[in-house]
DNA sequence: TATAGTAGCGCAAACGTTTGCTCCACTCTA
DNA sequence: TAGAGTGGAGCAAACGTTTGCGCTACTATA
């Protein structure tokens, strides 16, 4: 029962101690040479090294975070995991932050509350910062993030008075899409849109709008249709269009875009023969059906890839809050950030208006 | 320059020291009032807590851990988080771990390379176990287990020699999948394989063989064309496929199954007219194309659920080895699971063989 | 009114690291 | 050979908790 023997451990992991025991000299002199950190003698460095290997020393993440307060890690929070955008930033934003020294988690948002995913995941997993993506009204999300103490950045939105903010600019997305169905002569074209009312559904409708008035075509309400995210709702929503007498669709996801292609061809109709469809977003699901689905390319990885070096950069001025690099990194991690589209990708899902449609 | 001074802090969170001080407590009470621990007063314990508000104590949760050696955190290291088999696993997994008071994280394993994924990550958070989902090959996984001190189950595999596997039983799902084509009256029936060689890639083909055999075909190595999961090999494995004078395909992933039937739109020809497809995996994408695609539902819920509940009576028994309930758990965590697929989806990919084909 | 029981709370030792100091012994130069 | 310089390694404090133990002061029973 002495106080402090070594091996008799309950269970389990080797630490420091039992190390150091083994080898003969002080944990100080074992730590050192774990992290190559001060001077240690050529020989004992060796035979540390070697006893650490033979015991299977792997160090305690937590006591080391203890101690130094970091955990190069950080966490994203998304709603839908399953939706290719965020897929898409999550990837890109794996291997930026890998590239960045820094380990990516990521929490699913079951109920659409990132608060509450937030706290959970913090009150027991140490984590240096929050990339959060999430389908939160704004004044709860406002609040949220008031209540987080760490660093974070918001994506795939704009929430006002924000400044962390990581967006793509669906608005333009919207208007190159539609834009090119006016070039090919179309009048009459649907919206299938977005959730209404939230950001990127607005956003999303307005530059369909702002398309149709740049070709002097009023953008009617009859020429909007709600389908949300849902894809089973696209059937009722495409009807509905049909009825309003459009001859082209621009739809505000790739699924839902997909999924009106296929309405279409439900119908007797085709794509892009009787109705052409543009929607946003280049995923493998645009190559994979027929007709392939002309789309925006969204800067979806981009957006992920740059969440995690604003958020990196606020790390690193929080743990040397007076460097002289400062205002440097702030300029460069502050600011809402409103991406371009990238290009429209022309396949198979557009064709000029024909007087016969 | 006191050492014992408590409102010096260079920045930030407020410690249980803090609140001790301010209510004029030792920090040992603080603690017991927060986790409604051991006695306390009732007028202490208020007062405490509203201190506590007000400083907004938050409680860190590496010394926590540090002290109490768990986090309630597992994880699910995945190499495709993309794939809608591992999106529905980590869904279903993360609502299984809510309820049983875990959070779970995900790791995106950009390399195929679990270990080096479950090392980084250990490096610096703790998580009481893991859920593996891999494609390393046996032997590395193998390895990558024997180094992995902490409780894990392997996911979406058999890993030979392992017992902590989960993983549906795609043999007989393809089975369920070719018979119904042989039923449809089928004889030419082509699989557009997954990775042969590779353990889904391989139930899947027995699956299939053993489908034909049934019906007294012969599974020639002429009506197999590996895509393996993507898409874009899809035409020409088609094309194969179709040389080989095929009526009926079955397809080892939904994906390609989809692809297959653009590629037959865009050849000209149609499904299930003049090639009948079926598929596995029941998704939303089965149901947004068209036509829609027969399928045989996996349960993947059910194999990210379980994941959860295993992983979890591992820890549980670890940190109470000798208790009575032991051998109970240990029946319940043990053996390789094969979960049985769940019923065919007949859908509008696959008809009746007509002469006429 | 004495005694036992107990409720409330403080003390201090851990948990496994990291790191600034200190100290010793050695080597090199003058 | 004496002095300074330096490389190697130990000591101990700290990081923020949790928790067994023990002390005080109170209440209730005899």
């Amino acid at each position: 029962m002495n106080s402090s023997g070594s091996n008799d451990q309950s269970r389990g992991t080797t630490t420091l101690r039992d190390v150091a025991a083994a080898a003969g000299v002080n944990v100080s002199t074992v730590s050192r040479v774990i992290h190559n950190k001060g001077r240690v003698g050529q020989k004992t460095r060796e035979r540390v090294l070697e006893i650490a290997r033979n015991l299977g020393y792997q160090g305690n993440p937590i006591a080391r975070a203890l101690k130094t307060a970091q955990s190069s890690t950080i966490l994203m929070v998304a709603p839908q995991i399953e939706n290719p955008i965020f897929a898409s930033a999550i990837i890109s934003a794996e291997n930026a932050a890998r590239r960045a020294g820094y380990a990516l988690l990521v929490a699913y948002d079951h109920a659409g509350s990132a608060g509450q995913v937030i706290d959970d995941i913090s009150r027991s997993s140490l984590v240096e910062g929050v990339i959060i993506a999430s389908f939160d009204d704004d004044d709860q999300l406002r609040q949220t993030l008031a209540a987080t103490a760490k660093p974070y950045v918001v994506i795939n939105r704009v929430v006002p008075g924000e400044s962390h903010c990581i967006a793509i600019d669906t608005r333009q997305a919207s208007l190159i899409g539609v834009r090119h169905l006016t070039a090919l002569g179309h009048t009459r074209i649907g919206h299938l849109a977005g959730r209404l009312g939230r950001f990127n559904g607005e956003m999303r409708r307005e530059g369909w709008a702002l398309a149709l008035k740049e070709a002097g075509i009023v953008p009617e309400a009859s020429l909007i249709a709600e389908a949300g995210y849902h894809p089973e709702r696209v059937p009722k929503a495409v009807d509905a269009l049909l009825c309003a007498g459009v001859t082209a669709i621009h739809a505000a996801t790739l699924l839902t875009g997909v999924a009106a292609i296929a309405r279409l061809h439900a119908l007797g109709k085709r794509a892009p023969e009787d109705v052409s469809i543009v929607t946003m977003h280049d995923d493998l699901l645009a190559r994979v059906v027929h007709p392939r689905v002309t789309t925006v390319r969204l800067p979806t990885e981009q957006m992920g890839a740059l969440a995690v070096s604003r958020l990196v950069a606020q790390i690193k001025r929080r743990s040397a809050p007076f460097d002289a690099a400062k205002d440097d990194l702030k300029d460069r991690e502050h600011g809402v950030l409103l991406l371009p589209p990238g290009p429209l990708i022309r396949r198979g899902s557009a064709a000029p208006f024909s007087s016969g449609q």
